[in-house]
DNA sequence: GCAAAAGTGTTCGTAGTACACCCATGA
DNA sequence: TCATGGGTGTACTACGAACACTTTTGC
């Protein structure tokens, strides 16, 4: 409740509370080279200093910790602000333990996102490294976030059973080998193409075909057929993972 | 990220970020005569002075988020702080509008809690009252509560899809009538009883029959076999709401 | 006996699984 | 022509939806 909502019985001075700081951690992922890849940026201060650490920053006086995410997860990737604005970001929790991070209190809302291939981040103009870490080898992170990371990568694969959120992983025309290849990337297991096939083109609005009628291939094989991303947000039923298997 | 993690290339003194304060606003349900109901405090002062909100109040200096949330519920629902400890708490999310509250900058970390059907919540030691109001018809609400409540109200449905939270809103020894009727009063949706004590009965650890086999009646009817809470927490496979209707 | 709720049995349709098999391409 | 990935067909199975029917109580 706001400032000033009622008082907890032993009495509390509104006008007393400590004053808290308020950041956005971001665990952003990526399929490269069919692996699962995550950012990390390298800390330049103490404490952690040289340490690995996910992204993120403060949230500024005027904006929600929506928009600081947003913001962050531009600078971060290169990214254009409408890109960047276009993507998926998924507010995972909110994480408040009082001895987080050593010097003050500080409380983090987390966000996951799930972003296309990109270009290796530009260093930006500060001394922080950033670099794509495949996942099943990012190292010791500084302060909660391998906590942070740890429910990012249950929260995404669970998002794919019952979304559409795996087009945000690829291009903008894919094939459906791509498309199952995310799925098997971020779950860590192999699906039956056949059937996911089937699976994907009867859910209404999960793809449409690429209009004109252009082909593709992957190197050999026989060319497979380019689709978008369609309307549908929502996978009525769900595309479960095999035997509820969690990696 | 805490504080001093890189920061935005357009530089940004760390020490000079704005201070906020924390809250936890709560969305308590409960089922009362086969109706969804929800606790909330008429507020005392301005801003909204008179009008319904959420339960809540400050985090304090040592106490994490989710200790605030329980400290809240058990002082708000007259709970003991053991029996508080063991109700299961939902972290919701963070509501960080810069203008959620007008006189000040306050980010609200939500949380939903259910609980079986208690007593008309004491008065508490201050100005403010709190009562059991039916989900329905809920008023309007100060801040952005109505907008927490819904969301809250869209999660807790869901969880009852995949966890055994429901046995949460009962007693402890329960019949499968009573806990098919949680279902039904959350959803607002009727269920195929036989189907549903089948799905029940087959889903290992959801519930247990209570040991020395008393019955119970409802009234009129057959007296039904009694259950409480099993060991397991999630539901494979899930337990659908028909149609994927959201009330 | 009748209404009401508990509890059992059975049928049916659909959706997921497994796997055989054909197609188009590069090397 | 072989390996590789795209794409189609099909049988099997499991599970949920629907609903008929029996049991045990209060009135």
């Amino acid at each position: 409740m706001p400032a000033e909502g009622r008082e907890p019985p032993g009495g509390y001075d509104p006008s007393a509370f400590e004053p808290f700081a308020v950041t956005v951690d971001l665990a952003v992922f990526t399929v490269r080279e069919n692996r699962l890849h995550v950012l990390l940026v390298e800390r330049g201060q103490e404490p952690y200093a040289g340490a690995w650490a996910l992204p993120g920053g403060f949230v500024l006086p005027r904006e929600s910790a929506g928009q600081a995410a947003r913001r962050e997860l531009a600078e971060e990737t290169g990214l254009s602000e409408e890109t960047a604005t276009a993507l998926h970001l998924e507010q995972l929790g909110t994480y408040s333990d009082p001895d987080r991070d050593p010097r003050m209190r500080v409380v983090s809302v987390a966000y996951a996102a799930l972003v296309p291939d990109l270009p290796e981040p530009r260093g930006g103009g500060d001394a922080a490294r950033a670099r794509w870490t495949e996942f099943r080898s990012v190292p010791a992170l500084a302060f909660d976030h391998a906590d942070i990371l740890a429910d990012a990568d249950e929260r995404v694969g669970a998002k794919l059973e019952y979304t559409t959120l795996a087009t945000e992983f690829c291009p903008p025309e894919f094939t459906l080998g791509e498309l199952a290849q995310v799925y098997e990337t971020v779950w860590g297991t192999a699906l039956d193409r056949p059937n996911f096939r089937r699976k994907v083109l009867s859910t209404p609005g999960f793809v449409q075909p690429a209009e004109g009628p252009p082909r593709r291939t992957g190197g050999r094989g026989k060319p497979a057929a380019l689709y978008r991303a369609g309307d549908a947000t929502r996978l009525h039923p769900p595309l479960l993972r095999p035997e509820g298997r969690t990696r």
